[in-house]
DNA sequence: CAGCTGCCCTGCGGGC
DNA sequence: TGCCCGCAGGGCAGCT
């Protein structure tokens, strides 16, 4: 499940796999995971003779910069690209294949079929939903204990349903918010408004840490991510609690539980986060 | 209008 | 062995 740091993982190899290159033909086939334009054939005329001017990230969506337009995907649980030298195989779960003007393609695999592609105007995508509604990144010095804390005053949500959304900062999914909140020894349940102001600042460092940290590891591979050059993260071995139940805390050795907080699988020491 | 629930979707693993 | 059910979970529509 791709989150911030293996998103940028992606995002990176992308630019070294396709920056430069001049798309000859788009295939759209399952066409629900276009949401604009809602036209799949509009969608794939767009595209043409496009040339990839480079991929950025906000959040966990990524921008592929076009000459004209900007197309906005989101992986969600399980998406995928993977560059081709060829035009293929496409295998069942391929959705949108990509080929270039040289031979080479690119598949957006996605076995949930949950992820999204949203094509617009270059330069109007920060204007529409999704990018529109999204709070700064984590590693953003507007993601600041200040900020936080004004946030959680205003919300009777508990801290890790309120880190999850993503208006309020942009990034965090399942995993790291359940390592920022371990690191920073604050139960997931407190409510916004019960954290003082030092809380805060811890969670915030940590965050932002810990995000920091994952990047410089290429991220998690948990299930089946991948990069798009099939490179996969290494901080899955440098998780404290995520996916750690029954083992023990490496703070204080009592075994790691499992919970549910908002819907959310919930990994947490209720000895050492209160 | 903030916040909660259900839905989208498929593969996998546990229980019987 | 095979079937069924629950779970995984990000974001958004549609409720309250």
């Amino acid at each position: 499940m791709p989150e911030l740091p293996e998103v940028d993982a992606v995002k990176e190899s992308l630019n070294r796999q396709i920056r430069g290159k001049t798309i000859r033909q788009v295939t759209v086939y399952w066409p629900p995971m276009v949401k604009v334009p809602e036209d799949r054939k509009q969608f794939e005329e767009m595209l043409q003779s496009q040339t990839v001017q480079n991929i950025s990230r906000m959040g966990k969506f990524m921008i592929i910069h076009l000459d004209d337009y900007a197309l906005v995907s989101h992986l969600r649980m399980e998406g995928k690209y993977f560059f081709m030298e060829e035009e293929g195989p496409k295998d069942k779960h391929t959705h949108v294949l990509f080929l270039f003007d040289d031979g080479t393609s690119l598949h957006y695999n996605d076995v949930r079929k949950f992820g999204t592609m949203h094509l617009f105007d270059k330069g109007t995508e920060n204007a529409h939903k999704p990018l529109v509604l999204l709070g700064p990144d984590p590693i953003d010095d507007r993601f600041s204990a200040e900020y936080m804390h004004e946030r959680l005053q205003k919300t009777t949500r508990r801290i890790k349903t309120v880190l999850l959304d993503q208006s309020v900062v942009a990034g965090f999914g399942n995993i790291y918010v359940d390592e920022t909140l371990f690191r920073a020894g604050i139960h997931p349940e407190r409510l916004g408004t019960s954290l003082s102001e030092k809380e805060v600042g811890r969670i915030v460092d940590e965050g932002r840490k810990v995000i920091r940290e994952a990047m410089g590891a290429g991220g998690s591979t948990i299930r089946s991510y991948a990069r798009s050059d099939g490179g996969k993260g290494e901080f899955q071995n440098r998780l404290f609690v995520y996916g750690q139940e029954g083992n023990p805390c490496p703070n204080c050795s009592r075994p790691i539980t499992k919970t549910k907080v908002g819907g959310r699988g919930t990994h947490l020491c209720y000895h050492c986060q209160e």
